[in-house]
DNA sequence: TTGTATGCAAAGCGTTTGCAGTGAT
DNA sequence: ATCACTGCAAACGCTTTGCATACAA
């Protein structure tokens, strides 16, 4: 059965505060201020029976290394800006998954990640267009 | 310059047969049969090279190491079995990706992973299921 | 002949594990 | 008093790199 120690708890502080999946060193890093000699082991030890309590969730991006985020959010999805990299939460879910494999395959579970503009960077090249448009007329 | 060798060529082989994305492992032993004495250090650099190139793509599913499959297929995804842990193409695609995002969001790429039982697997399972019913019937 | 490509082995790096000691129950 | 949890360091698996050699060009 499962113990309540100082180091779970500054664990689950940490992902509690960041409002965004942390890498495993992330996890330490900032668990190591409230448990001071924490090692990078118990990290990965608390983070994995985590993940099998259901508690957190492991997450992975392309290319990226695993993060981790508390699993007591709703399914969602994540959207990177490809021009600021920040990665936000999409709560809407495609209708139509299980159609889209041949007979005989199973859908049980789905990521999806959605690549493109967020509406800041979107607004900014927007303006930076029209910049370009006026420099053009003054010519 | 790039040059032509028989172990570039072995590993290209390997990647258009193979229909699925493929472990740096697994290209190894199936680019072998080919290009004996081939070693997986030489495999890296090339599919390094390749990725560089645009002639391959690199997909990283959570969880999983990075695989490799040429990049002049048409769009799609990929659907990894909960079982075996092969992972498939899947060449449909859902219909309302860029509904999804609240407005403001520019979608401009998506990725989508599915996860279930491949049409082997599930078979397989469904026979163990039988399996366990005509014993319980003899008990 | 030149220099990229290769194979091997060693090094890197993130993650996991063995072990003796710690501490929650 | 248990026995799960911890820290450390060693081990691990995948990937990269240094180096001497092989071989396209």
């Amino acid at each position: 059965m499962e113990r309540h120690t100082r180091q779970r708890a500054a664990i689950r502080d940490a992902l509690a505060r960041a409002g965004r999946p942390l890498l495993p060193q992330e996890v330490l890093t900032a668990a190591q201020a409230t448990a001071p000699g924490l090692g990078i082991a118990t990290v990965y030890r608390a983070l994995k029976a985590m993940v099998e309590e259901g508690e957190v969730r492991k997450i992975s991006l392309p290319g990226e290394n695993p993060r981790f985020e508390r699993s007591d959010l709703p399914h969602h999805h994540h959207f990177q800006c490809l021009r600021c990299l920040r990665v936000f939460d999409v709560h809407n879910c495609p209708s139509d998954i299980s159609r889209l494999v041949p007979s005989g395959f199973v859908v049980e579970d789905h990521e999806l990640t959605l690549y493109g503009r967020c509406p800041e960077c979107a607004l900014s090249e927007r303006l930076a267009v029209k910049r370009v448009q006026a420099e053009r007329r003054q010519e």
